[in-house]
DNA sequence: ATTTATTTTCAAAGTATTTTGAAAGTTCAA
DNA sequence: TTGAACTTTCAAAATACTTTGAAAATAAAT
């Protein structure tokens, strides 16, 4: 296989992957353009590579700049911005899950500790279930929470290394 | 607050929750009513409380019986079918994980080995950073593979127990 | 200050996904 | 068998999400 097509079914599939996972297939691909694009490339590039238009290439940019997945740079000279990846792919990995961490997993739980002060009686079958559920749902949540700040403290080599070894 | 309320609420966010993850909206609002409904339920009950159409409700109900969350319950001396949700919510992260792992992440795996093997010269930039790009994110894959078939295997009470009590 | 290059915005158009509901299919009791 | 009760299907409608592109804003050069 060659490198274009090879590209090609990495941008592609990184897109129908992401969509998979709440991440708009226009932001992925561009994502995955980017990371294996070892020089910082510009909008256009982005908008004749992935044959997309220049509004809808400066959105999903500006989206995955704040996710702290990509970064403008200024080359010396140059009139135009242009855009790089962060390619260790560990950092990649603890920034999507610290951005996801809060946007969903920390209001969930705040919500899961309202639910659970319920009034009334709780030998009601009806109340019982309910906050057991949620009270489930809570101590698995705060465990994925601690585990997650965890990976996100850790450096890849304690990772990887370290931990990975006793699952081995 | 009451259980009216907060049984409202739960499933409304549980909905949402869903929807940043591959989910549809009524698939896991379904889940979340029959997750804290003690006992089981019908379609017509799940049509009344989620005001959502007969169609609906079955296609949803049967997707999440593919996906090991949701049983068939034929009680005896009825006609109708009753479903009822997984309760254990360990069972139900590592079923959900299990399927997921099954539908993204092995498929995803097959194609970056494939991608790996690409013609050219390695010392070329641009194949180089390819080729780093998706063998790092095949590593990383690998050990998410064998971190999670773990999880899947264990227990409860050895994973939450045991496992976690190292990052407490 | 004016022109020119470039980026940003956002309403409207385009696409994709979800939902409905009525018809067809199935099951079971009589 | 027949028919009532119940489940399934799926084309069309509704909704949600994404993309476009031209105009407005901004920034740099002259």
């Amino acid at each position: 296989m060659k490198l274009a097509e090879a590209k090609q079914q990495f941008i592609s599939s990184w897109g129908a992957f992401g969509t998979h996972w709440g991440i708009n297939r226009t932001m992925a691909q561009i994502h995955a353009l980017l990371m294996v694009s070892p020089d910082p490339i510009t909008q256009d590039d982005l908008m004749e590579q992935l044959d997309i238009s220049r509004g809808n290439v400066n959105m999903n940019i500006r989206e995955l700049i704040t996710w702290g997945l990509v970064d403008r740079v200024i080359l010396p000279g140059e009139r135009r911005e242009y855009f790089t990846a962060e390619k260790d792919i560990w950092k990649v990995a603890t920034q999507i899950i610290k951005e996801r961490k809060k946007r969903e997993l920390d209001p969930m739980l705040k919500l899961l500790s309202q639910l659970e002060k319920i009034e009334g009686d709780k030998k009601n079958k009806e109340i019982k279930q309910f906050v057991d559920t949620v009270s489930s749902i809570k101590k698995l949540g705060l465990q994925a929470d601690k585990t997650l700040d965890i990976m996100i403290k850790a450096d890849e080599n304690w990772f990887l290394g370290g931990l990975m070894k006793l699952f081995k």
